[in-house]
DNA sequence: CGGTCGACTTGATCATGATCAGGGACTTGC
DNA sequence: GCAAGTCCCTGATCATGATCAAGTCGACCG
């Protein structure tokens, strides 16, 4: 197997205690915009769990759910099972993004969240943070944007699924650069976390067709693909064909 | 144009001083689960203004959010409008309905919002709301509950997106149907606040589709149709053909 | 080392739903 | 009344991406 997506953050040694105020995650994450003395508080409600490897579930649907989880370190999928047993993946999650907030409602899981490759997650009990939502404002706001921004992505992602199969294609791979830059790994290159069956799963494709893609983009120079490791060589061009339908791709010659 | 697909609730006259405690839509709603002093505490902070016209916004993207909006009748659609003017409708939304969810993070609408009918909505001032939120508990749980609802039903709707058309379009109708019923309006018969062209946009198919599609469901004897006044005639059928592929719709004899 | 297994790639064919085109029903305004 | 416009329906054709079918590559293992 090739190495991990998302090598554990850098200038930390796993050893010493954790917390939220040290972590490289911090500003992408759940306390992003906390001080002080409101992160100890957050900071001490918090547990931290063994780590997770590849294929081990985090939780399930149906199971309760008594705490919200933030991934630390790896990655994750979320994904729904139909009556029928069809999957489909509703998300990626790298390090600092949030886990559960579909459930907070029914107080009880509906989808199932597993781990592409080894990981740590952080877990905040539910109970205590209601709790400290009464006593910190700034806590509220923040479960009200990691929320809000939720249901941003969702749209942005139903609104996807209305374009050609090369453009969604192309969104993901950038989309996927752009989460990798801000948690400070290179936007160009990177190691896909998933496969390629996933990623068809996600988009709503099959694997045939993102293999195909790739292919393609391949050999319009668009990247360099050796299986999961991707270099993005021309970004410019795949950000245009975010914009354009799949019939540009294959008749433009400037692509 | 046929007649509005919600009427206003019955059992109210619209003269008298609307409030939480006595309104129609109050068990799907926001306040769904406060008593007696919280539901005044909410009542208080919120604002009722005029109806708006079939066709007039309610929010535009880039707006500043200012307060989170509920449906107290008639019927909303918000959509996203990507930058070369292409419009993707995110939801239609019921009395009951929250809007505005996505933006709370950013404090700005990402999304329009525009009334497909004469329609009233009740506004609540987020300042005021968040402030209130931190002396009841309760309000905290619901407004999470009504966020992570969102999500819950966002991915779903990602879900149906990759069904056959056939079956997105059943499964449309049926949850149309379940959300009308639960208004206390009948589930097998009302009228369509959209048109298929808006359908179609939801579902990620075109309004030629929608319209053959209903058509075949004509024919099969699943649905009256009348322009859009619609009348589902065998709901067991319907709700088989959500778990079915559309080529079973047209190749097996029972359907 | 050979063998197996899973992930991936590539080719050929097919079907679903988009697109293009035309016509009808109904509304609104003059 | 007629004209214009919108919404809706239906038919014909086309293209995108699914499906079916091999085959390759690399990892792991006895």
């Amino acid at each position: 197997m090739p190495p991990t997506g998302v090598p554990p953050p850098p200038g930390r040694a796993g050893r010493e205690r954790i917390n939220c105020r040290d972590c490289a995650n911090r500003l992408h994450c759940f306390p992003a915009n906390l001080t002080g003395r409101e992160l100890e508080q957050l900071d001490s409600i918090i547990l931290r769990s063994r780590p997770l490897q590849k294929g081990e579930h985090l939780f399930s649907a149906g199971e309760p759910l008594l705490q919200l989880q933030a991934v630390r370190s790896g990655t994750l999928k979320t994904y729904l099972l139909s009556r029928e047993g069809e999957e489909q993946i509703t998300g990626f999650h790298l390090p600092g993004e949030v886990l559960g907030l579909d459930g907070l409602g029914a107080f009880s899981h509906p989808s199932f969240a597993v781990a592409l490759e080894t990981s740590m997650v952080c877990s905040i009990p539910l109970a205590r943070l209601e709790e400290l939502a009464g006593s910190l404002p700034r806590l509220r706001t923040e479960l009200l944007r990691v929320m809000s921004q939720a249901i941003h992505a969702d749209h942005q992602q139903l609104r996807l699924t209305r374009k050609a199969a090369a453009e969604r294609l192309a969104a993901f791979l950038l989309e996927l650069a752009q989460r990798f830059s801000q948690r400070g790994y290179s936007a160009q290159s990177f190691t896909l976390p998933m496969s390629r069956c996933e990623i068809a799963n996600y988009l709503g494709l099959t694997s045939e067709t993102v293999s195909r893609l790739l292919s393609r983009y391949r050999d319009k120079r668009l990247v360099e693909i050796s299986g999961r490791q991707v270099r993005l060589t021309d970004i410019r061009r795949l950000q245009q064909l975010c914009g354009l339908c799949a019939a540009e791709l294959a008749d433009d010659p400037a692509v």
